[in-house]
DNA sequence: GCCCAGGTGGGTA
DNA sequence: TACCCACATGGG
């Protein structure tokens, strides 16, 4: 019986994997993002759009004070009220009218139906929401990952910037070839896709900031390329 | 007081 | 296509 001889692995699937490695060692496991539900998740989602996960949380904390943390009470709720409970999150008269798109297009399109809304084919539910107004492909993505369960990896600012830093990626790549790289080069596992992600937040936040502060960052040299130049926003 | 943050969409050349 | 900018608050 011929032995099944399987193919090298690509020297970036190598360095990919030594990346997580890497950040797993020295991290360990992260119990992250804590949503206590699935719509939890997806106003997370909306609300971390340029924000700190910290403001995210405090106006997600303010919502449920409020009694609000569910798709009838938020659309019962004056925009203008809506906006004042998501302050902190910044930019919150624009969080409140994207909320508020989203909200109106599950009521419309799935009567309010959250569970029906996210047992659609990723590709499906990924067109649908990118439809929505102010939810672009992370938002999307955030929410096929975290609110659905789907193995699609999410892009951000700090993958971005440790994957061109480590010279896995040109600095102009595209949200969709960043995120085919992780496609191509790893099991499609939720869970996996959710610790690694939160793995690159969590060295990104500590050594990744737009100034190239690399001083302390626990990865390899190998991994880390050489000095990187500053980006643009 | 200044700079920056887990994005998005509209405008302009 | 490639930039620029508004959106706005909180923390370092």
């Amino acid at each position: 019986m011929a032995r099944l001889v399987l193919p090298r692995p690509s020297p970036t699937r190598r360095r990919l994997f030594r990346l997580y490695e890497a950040l797993a060692r020295r991290y360990g496991p992260q119990t992250w993002w804590l949503a206590r539900s699935r719509f939890e998740a997806i106003v997370g989602a909306i609300l971390t759009q340029d924000a700190t996960g910290r403001n995210a949380e405090l106006a997600i904390g303010r919502l449920r004070q409020a009694r609000a943390l569910e798709p009838q009470a938020i659309r019962r709720l004056p925009a203008g009220r809506l906006a004042e409970l998501l302050r902190p999150s910044g930019t919150s008269r624009l969080k409140a009218r994207r909320l508020g798109a989203y909200l109106e297009h599950l009521a419309r399109r799935h009567r309010g139906d959250l569970d029906r809304m996210l047992r659609q084919p990723a590709r499906d539910l990924r067109a649908e929401l990118s439809a929505i107004p102010g939810v672009g492909p992370e938002t999307a993505d955030t929410i096929l990952l975290y609110a659905a369960g789907r193995p699609v990896f999410v892009v951000d600012a700090y993958t971005r910037r440790i994957l061109a830093r480590h010279r896995l990626v040109g600095p102009g790549v595209s949200y969709a070839s960043l995120q085919g790289l992780f496609a191509a080069n790893l099991p499609r596992d939720p869970a996996l896709f959710n610790e690694f992600h939160a793995l690159l937040m969590r060295v990104g936040k500590e050594h990744c900031r737009t100034r190239p502060r690399c001083e302390g960052c626990p990865l390899r040299p190998d991994l880390r390329g050489r000095p990187p130049r500053l980006e643009r926003r």
